[in-house]
Order: C-alpha cells, then structure tokens, then sequence
DNA sequence: GCAACCGATTGCAAAATGCAAGCAGAAGAG
DNA sequence: CTCTTCTGCTTGCATTTTGCAATCGGTTGC
C-alpha cells in the first residue's frame, strides 16, 4: 500500500493514507477507545483485525506521521502509541463520518449513540475532545474546565444504552 | 468488497461503504467534475482508474443506493449516472476530507486551490452545492438565487491556478 | 462502408488480505 | 526457581482484490 502519489489532490492523498478497511478503525479505536497498546487494538476492536495487518498498519501510520511508539516505562515489553496532531484532527471528519452513517447505514443503536452525542455536541464538543487528546497522547495542558471528559460522556452514553436494552431483553419480573 | 457487516458501528459501516480506493474517487468526479458517464470517469479523473474496477464500483455504489444509472435519450449506448441524496449529503464530507489533506498532505497547489475556496465558504456553500446538486441529479427546483454555480466557482478558481502557473513559467519576454 | 466511440467483459499477473501458528523475551503467581 | 501468561510482532500459506491490456457486440457520425 505505497503512497504512490497518484495524484496531489486532497481527496485522493486523503485517500491514500486511510482509504482501505483497516487504518481508521485503528485511529477510531484509539481515539474514542482510548487504546494505546497494540494488544488493546487487537482484541479491543469489534471488528476483529488480524495481528500481521495491524502491525503493518501501525507500521504505516507511524511512517505517515500519523502515530508514535515510545517505550511503555512501566513494562519493558510494551509499546505505548501515541496520536500525533495530524491524527487528532481526523476528529471532525470521524464526527462527520459517523453522523453520515449513522442516517444511511444500518447502524446498531448502542453504537451509534456516540456519533449521535458527538454530532449533536458539535464543533464544542470536538474542539473539547481534541484538547484532550493533545493533553493525553502530547502532553500539552488542557486549557478547558475540569469535569467529566468528552471520551468518558461517550462511554457513558454507549453504557446507557447498552444497559436499557439488557433491561428490555429481560424485564423485571 | 461484501457489506459484510463486520459491526454495527457507524464508522465501520461508513468505511465498507467507501474505505477502498476508488469508490469516493469516482464520486469526486462527479460531484466536482460534474461527469456522468462511464467514459467521462474512465478518462476524465487524474488518477487513471482501469475500466473494469470503475464498472464494479459503479455497480457497488448502485447496489449501495449511492448512485443511479438511467438511458440517455441522446444516445441509445449512452447511460447516464445520477447522484442520490445520499450521496449528495457526502458533500460536508469531502471538504472537510479536503481541507485535511491540503492542511497535512503534500497536495498540488491548482489541485488544492477548490478545497480552499470549499472550506472557506463552510456550510452555507455546502449548502448552496448541494441544492444545486439535487437539482442536476434528482430534478429539484433550484431554491438559491440564480447566478454562477459553486461548480463554476470552484472551477474558475482552478483554471486561474493553472494559468498564473504557466505564466509564472514562462514569464512574458 | 467504415472508423470512432459506447459501456462494459475477459484473462492473467501481481499485490493485498485473512487466518492460524509460532517466536523470543519479560512479568506475575506460587 | 518454575511455570504460566502476556508482550509486540513475524511467518507461511490460501484466498481475494487489484491493475493492466486486449477485446466485445453494438451504435453513431461521416
């Protein structure tokens, strides 16, 4: 998957770094799923990744300049990766994306809330969300009011609606 | 390329949709480029893509509800390809897809030049491109005030590009 | 009549993907 | 210390997708 240059229009180099079925769900893993280690990407995900193309994956995305690896002091076995400020702007487009899918394509409802939340958030939300990111993955400070974060709000909401419709599966007696 | 629904999530679904090379190529082209026919994708888009990838994708984008194929009356060989409002509503997608890559990605200047004026004009744009969209694909009377179409604006904007090029290299004696 | 054009289709090589197994080394439990 | 588990990642191999070039039956313009 060489990016071959097949053309310089945005769109298409756009293309060329994520336009295959693999490298956004790992940028969305990572950034509402919080993951950082490649064994959190390889089980975590839904979709089921296999383990040779998410490490050709990482691999990529680091060369792109998309991701870091650095060293996980706490193990000397883990890799911590971290998104850089070109993968923290995907925020937007991930919203947009979701909230696409989320009208035209046969979304689950507990996994679509999210999209649903971020889109009604709009660009507050995101900006809120990005801060946090830079604060989490760069180490820059958040410059935003302390409170719940706009990735634990998501989580929440997923939890909800999750829960709501164990309850609905199997009703109190 | 099946929808096979690997999840439910709004992201995934949207990736399945158009998470390969060429699907949203071929939608630039006629979104932007305004092309409707199978020669005018064939030979028109920059990127040169192979006929029979194009016919399977037209076929997949059908079968998607994307687009959808009618006879041109002018020509009994001739099929025209429109645009459905799902697809047109990819409209705040693909800038914001493009104002990423020209942010971050090495992008041609005459290329890069609509993605500016795209996102420079935000959503009422959009919004004025997608009427006008709706009008050329699906017979919707124009509801915006008559006068020179985003389509033409954002082409004029390249044209001008190319020409202050070409006079930049070869510089009047 | 005849070349150019229409939307595709076919055959084939090359590349990408998916799957299962395995690797060396480090950490944790007992 | 030993045994098991976990770490990121690699290997081999079958299947699928892609890219390229040639071609097809039919239509149109000249």
């Amino acid at each position: 998957m060489p990016l071959d240059r097949r053309s310089g229009c945005p769109i298409n180099l756009s293309l060329e770094v994520f336009g295959d079925r693999w490298s956004l769900i790992i940028l969305r893993d990572m950034i509402f799923g919080g993951r950082r280690h490649f064994r959190e990407l390889l089980n975590g995900s839904i979709e089921g990744i296999a383990s040779n193309i998410l490490a050709d994956r990482l691999k990529r995305l680091m060369e792109l300049g998309m991701l870091t690896k650095a060293d996980d002091p706490s193990h000397k076995q883990k890799a911590i990766y971290s998104l850089t400020e070109m993968a923290i702007t995907l925020v937007p487009i991930l919203a947009h994306l979701g909230a696409w899918g989320r009208i035209w394509l046969p979304t689950s409802e507990e996994l679509s809330i999210r999209a649903e939340l971020l889109e009604k958030g709009g660009p507050p939300m995101w900006e809120k969300f990005m801060d946090e990111l830079r604060h989490e993955h760069l180490g820059t400070p958040l410059d935003t009011a302390p409170g719940p974060s706009v990735r634990a709000t998501l989580q929440a909401a997923y939890q909800a609606v999750v829960a709501a419709k164990a309850l609905n599966a199997s009703p109190a007696a």
